[in-house]
RNA sequence: GCCGAUAUAGCUCAGUUGGCCAGAGCACGUGAUUUGUAAUCUCGGGGUCGUGGGUUCGAAUCCCUCUAUCGGCUCCA
């Protein structure tokens, strides 16, 4: 007999070897219907004593802690998913014989697989028969068999199969580990693990077909990756469709248009991004909200140009490092002259500190600067706002001493948390990225530096209690990163604020200060931008607020319209009195009905329409409309109050 | 850069198996109207159907090239 307890805290005694599904069977039928995986951690277990997820019908042989996962769960999904990308194998070998495949995980909305279809073309027209015949198959109600075989056996099967992928993926696995897992005539090299069965996978959408290289690396071979989501439930399905057209209307490039705040040509080049007015007013009021913020916080504000001498980036290392895969050098009439487009502001920087004797007294020393730099992005890899060759980071460099790493460190963050709380984007997790666990021959410096800086970024976190998950070889070629992720409205996830500890530039620029003893330091540095470039910044926070901006960032506050002609020029009153009570403020008086007006102009997303006709011109006060809905009617110094109050909530 | 899809007016899109001067709505211009909370009416201008080539009596429509866009892959200081 076993134990089995549960997550509230309750133990029931089972026979040896029993399995999730029959516990869960035990408890209620109802339960067992609705459970798709189950979570087990065993007691004293080689695995560190973490949970992990199981397969229902996979005996339990030992004491053990154990929840039932139902599809709330993430766990249960990614189960679900990958059960369903078996399935979409399964299918695929049935429709195309013969077809060879690579990969095939849940990933974190839905799965997808790779394939080789051997030459054969497959495109979105083809998508729709592969779901009918995976729902068939589901309904066949396959149950998955997990299957354990030797390294020998299942080289040679999939070696009479003619699966080079697969046997690839064997050669690195380690004897005795090895499990497939059978569902129908489909048998996979996994480790699962898996649903019961099939018969819970109700509904299929096939969402998208691409090419992804074998092991992720351009110079193999190229499979065609096929990309679909599953429910348990068909509404669930028609809520996701829902869901993704919802996130098309708010798509940034598709509100950039519609409100005017931006555009791209052709003839200018590829993702170099051209702000219109409105745009550029929005922007302004981003970067003014920083500045504000950053002069509070002791940043001093710097300006350098935006090319550098080549020399300046070899110096910082960038130019070995990215050099080749740069925007090149741009030459001068004079032989011998190398300039180039500024890739990033830290070195300029690091000139600025070496500009003057600097004190222990002076640090720490933030330079901030908006500047604006240029990257050679590939072409494929341009997308709106948020992928582009030109754009502007809200950079700063903290040169600070290194005892004063921490607190500075912190303040960064608190920083970051502050923008994010004022943008109402509640939702955010932080990543710290680290080095390669082993291989450090693309990072630079030297040990003791990194495992310094690596300590500080993890001990910050910690200490500001941020939701974090840490990453490897996910670190700058200079040093370890914490960078900021947020969910959208959508529940989407962007990456945006960054902070970087860097022991190597100021050691490659030969920066230091005298310290109390009359020695000479060296400095260390930190790379911070909360926003992260404010293109990227502009595009989440359209897309997080699908347009409707908080009144301190629409670019116009408050459109005045007179009902008629004839009360124009009072519209052109209550707007000039606006307009010094610094409320970005315009009249439109085009000789358009009054309905029209208002809904070209809620199309801009404008927040607010004060209507001015007979009525208010005689009593002296204006008629309110935000968001769509009507506020009533008050005075024009009422209504300045009523504007300044809820910029003063918002940004509270 | 790689794989796949797409490209018709400023925008959103129609254009059936190739067949008369290529269409609509919005936007723009014009005239009327002077408007009370999301589209007033009139008339008008605007496209060598992304580019270059080919097949054909005839191409927006079929084939190829290039370019750009979109979805992925790779990359991201």
């Amino acid at each position: 007999m076993i134990n089995i307890t549960f997550p509230d805290g309750s133990v029931k005694t089972f026979e040896q070897g029993i399995s999730p599904y029959e516990i869960a069977m035990s408890i209620s039928p109802r339960l067992a219907s609705e459970v798709l995986a189950a979570s087990v951690r065993f007691e004293g277990d080689s695995a560190g004593g973490k949970a992990v997820t199981w397969d229902l019908t996979r005996p339990l042989d030992r004491n053990a802690e154990l929840s039932l996962l139902k599809w709330d769960s993430d766990e249960a999904k990614h189960v679900f998913w990958h059960s369903s990308s078996h399935l979409m194998a399964e299918a695929l070998e049935a429709l195309y014989p013969g077809v060879k495949f690579g990969v095939g995980p849940a990933v974190e909305n839905g799965f997808y697989y790779d394939v080789d279809f051997g030459g054969r073309q497959i495109t979105e027209s083809d998508l729709a028969n592969v779901e009918k015949k995976m729902l068939e198959l589901a309904r066949e109600k396959q149950e998955f068999e997990r299957i354990e075989v030797s390294k020998a056996d299942a080289l040679s099967h999939f070696k009479e199969k003619g699966d080079q992928y697969k046997c690839e993926l064997i050669e690195d696995l380690e004897d005795g580990t090895i499990t497939y897992y059978r569902n129908g005539a489909f048998t996979d090299l996994c480790r699962g693990p898996h649903l019961k069965n099939t018969e819970v996978i109700k509904a299929v959408k096939l969402t998208a077909i691409a090419g992804a290289y074998w092991k992720g690396d351009q110079n193999r071979e190229q499979l065609t990756r096929i990309y679909g989501i599953t429910f348990p439930k068909k509404s669930l399905l028609d809520e996701y469709l829902v869901m993704l057209e919802e996130a098309k209307k708010r798509d940034h490039r598709k509100l950039g248009k519609e409100m005017e705040l931006f555009t791209f040509s052709n003839r200018v080049g590829l993702g170099l991004p051209l702000w219109l007015p409105r745009g550029a007013v929005m922007r302004n009021i981003l970067e003014n909200f920083l500045r504000k913020k950053q002069a509070e916080l002791g940043y001093l504000p710097v300006v350098t140009p935006h090319i550098g001498s080549k020399d300046l980036y070899v110096t910082s290392g960038h130019y070995a490092k990215y050099g080749k895969d740069s925007f090149q050098p741009i030459h001068t009439p004079q032989e011998g002259e190398e300039y180039m487009l500024k890739p990033m502001n830290c070195p300029h920087h690091c000139e600025i500190f070496r500009s003057s004797p600097r004190s222990y007294r002076d640090l720490p020393l933030r330079f901030a600067e908006f500047g604006t730099v240029y990257r050679y992005e590939q072409s494929g890899e341009l997308h709106g706002l948020t992928r582009v060759r030109g754009f502007t980071q809200d950079d700063a460099h903290l040169f600070c001493r290194p005892d004063q790493l921490q607190e500075e460190f912190e303040k960064v963050i608190d920083l970051i948390l502050y923008v994010f709380k004022t943008l109402k984007m509640t939702e955010y997790m932080a990543q710290v990225s680290l080095r390669h666990q082993t291989d450090h021959s693309k990072y630079i410096g030297s040990e003791e530096n990194w495992a310094k800086a690596e300590q500080a970024i993890i001990d910050a976190a910690a200490k500001k209690g941020l939701n974090t998950v840490v990453e490897y070889d996910e670190a700058a070629f200079y040093g370890p990163k914490l960078d900021f992720m947020v969910r959208d409205a959508l529940g989407r996830k962007w990456q945006l604020g960054t902070i970087q500890v860097d022991y190597n530039l100021p050691e490659r620029f030969q920066l230091e200060f005298t310290d109390a003893d009359g020695s000479k330091q060296r400095p260390v540095m930190i790379h911070r931008a909360p926003f992260g470039s404010i293109e990227r910044f502009t595009a989440v926070v359209l897309e997080h607020t699908a347009g409707h901006l908080p009144l301190w960032l629409s670019p116009d506050q408050v459109k005045v319209l007179p009902i008629s002609e004839k009360y124009a020029d009072y519209a052109e009153k209550v707007c000039e009195l606006l307009k010094n009570n610094e409320i970005r403020a315009s009249v439109d008086s085009r000789n358009e009905t009054l309905g029209k007006r208002i809904r070209e102009i809620s199309l801009l997303r404008v927040p607010v329409l004060v209507i001015v006709g007979e009525k208010e011109m005689a009593e002296g006060t204006v008629s309110v409309r935000r968001n769509g809905s009507d506020v009533g009617s008050m005075s024009v110094a009422g209504f300045v109050e009523y504007f300044r109050d809820a910029v003063a909530q918002e940004l509270a």
